[in-house]
DNA sequence: GTGAAAGCGCTAACAA
DNA sequence: TTGTTAGCGCTTTCAC
């Protein structure tokens, strides 16, 4: 039954079934030197046969490369490090680059463990990925291979990070409100202690500035819930009921606000237009009406983070920096005009 | 700058360091071996001023073990894999198994070359993940090491599999409704294609039959979204009329029937008590009210297929089949007494 | 109690 | 054109 217990095909025994010496057998399956074709053929079919396939630990071994990263993220995988992920190991698959993934379910102590046993196994880089886009501890100072932030952002100012260009995507959402017509906007967005709500509060207001509007109130700080998309919007509609747009910091509170809209008999988009922020489909799309949204370009963040990792591992010069990666804005029914 | 082609250190400089030989040094990391007290001191004092950290891949040429597992998803990393990938990770971790993660965007071709790669670094093992249950092709027959799928099933029978049990869990859906005295239960879902839409509905009605109570009318199979949901239950008020209690096929869809039965004036649990399946978190609770249901548990499941792994590349005696974990009822406010 | 040497699977430089 | 050999970093006998 033990099918599991044979061992893996060694280049010795495809050597010794092509009848030829072991270092043949390695030149005629990696294409160097200089041999006869019958050889080669002879070794590529007993290869073929055996199912052979090259040790890459013992290629590793005497390379000194072992063609993985270690991807640490403290997301728990969730909605925004996946698509991060995708995108990191897009662009590492394609260099033949396997990727070593580890949780640290937010502990410290877990994220110092597996950066540990990410450097034992000789990974040649690592990819730091989180939820919030705030200046986090440094994954570990002095680390022999090059560390990448994505979707985060250390606080050591010489870590290189990428994050989501907020303020930018606050804006594309702001200006085109006012493209299609509305005075009145208003915000409702998640906690001020969040860095994501700071900032898209401040593209909300740079916005307006550069088109010579005023908001609708000042922006309505809460939670990144639906209830409280609920609950703000109540409230502006109280405070400022001549509102006639409303910019919401994430899809979530977007959809909370859609719901209390219709609940008053306010028309979207005809009464009042609404944007959210995040474009995660199953909130945008489920909204009555669907949710015109900003989109994060999550997966380009994993690839800029993985690209820039294996320039440095290729050898360009390592910058510290944040790198912020522009916002889209996707078109839907809450806005139409 | 390049702090980064510095070479990892080797057990030669900590011996050289410690003035011992390279075996003497090993013997006293490992804690093999009788030596002095004092000499084991000096090259713990040298590794731990070094940072040494025994190089993975020499010590797993030399075992003949890795202690790496692959993780092979086809559902891009998405809802259903994710905590499951978690609960793998974390049965693997405990065990100091590091995971190779490898999406495969759902392409066969890829998904072989993926395998491919995963056994030439000589994986033990390989985790197959999926978002569907249904049966799907073998990873490949006859892999050098064991194979288990989670939250997806193999054609092949002398695969092992474990996926949630949906007919239990139903089960405990509908029982749990009629237990509060409801006696008109619908049932809306996703399409009839789908395994999970197909066994829930039989769960449904099993649960009905052993309680001698009747269906309102025939589960009605659509899509896995809001939007059926809203027009499922319209379709169930109209023909139904006297139905005091809905079970849906997933979260989504429970989420659009709730928002239809409000436009519809019916109170949620007092005139419908309704049930969503799935547990997903951002939809059941942003849901008005708060959806009661079914937990699909994925993290165990994740567990108990990396814990099958683990005991196959132990020696545990491989069998194929299918497991099914239990799946929880979840209570919130949509089936209150 | 410590050191020398063999060998895990592979590649590359050198000999034949 | 092919074979031999050294060695990547480590552990483990087996001498000393």
């Amino acid at each position: 039954m033990s099918e599991f217990s044979r061992r893996a095909v060694t280049i010795r025994e495809v050597a010794a079934a092509a009848g030829v010496s072991i270092g043949t057998a390695s030149k005629a399956l990696n294409g160097q030197g200089r041999l006869r074709e019958e050889t080669r053929a002879r070794v590529m079919a007993a290869a073929e046969r055996l199912e052979f396939r090259p040790n890459k630990l013992a290629q590793g071994l005497l390379h000194g490369r072992t063609f993985t990263v270690g991807l640490v993220t403290c997301d728990s995988f969730g909605r925004f490090s996946i698509p991060v992920m995708l995108g990191a190991e897009d662009a590492l698959g394609a260099g033949q680059i396997s990727v070593f993934m580890c949780d640290t379910r937010d502990d410290p102590i877990r994220e110092r463990h597996y950066v540990e046993r990410l450097l034992a196994r000789r990974v040649e880089g690592i990819i730091v990925t989180g939820r919030r886009t705030e200046p986090r501890p440094s994954i570990g100072a002095d680390l022999p291979v090059p560390v990448v932030y994505a979707m985060t952002q250390s606080t050591e100012p010489a870590d290189f990070s990428v994050i989501p260009d907020d303020l930018g995507g606050s804006m594309l959402a702001v200006r085109h409100l006012l493209a299609t017509g509305r005075r009145r906007v208003g915000h409702i967005t998640g906690p001020q202690r969040f860095l994501a709500a700071r900032t898209r509060a401040e593209g909300f207001a740079d916005a307006l500035a550069e088109a010579g509007a005023t908001a609708a109130g000042d922006p309505l700080f809460g939670e990144w819930s639906e209830e409280w998309g609920r609950q703000g919007a109540d409230i502006l509609l109280r405070t400022q009921p001549d509102v006639d747009a409303v910019f919401c910091g994430s899809d979530q509170i977007a959809r909370g606000v859609a719901e209390t809209l219709r609940d008053r008999g306010r028309r979207i988009p005809d009464d009042v237009a609404l944007v959210g922020f995040d474009n995660w489909a199953p909130m945008a799309l489920g909204s009555r009406p669907p949710l015109t949204t900003v989109d994060l370009n999550l997966g380009e963040i994993g690839r800029a983070a993985a690209t820039h990792l294996l320039d440095v591992i290729g050898g360009v010069p390592h910058q510290g920096g944040v790198r912020r990666m522009p916002c889209s804005l996707v078109l839907r029914e809450s806005t139409r005009v």
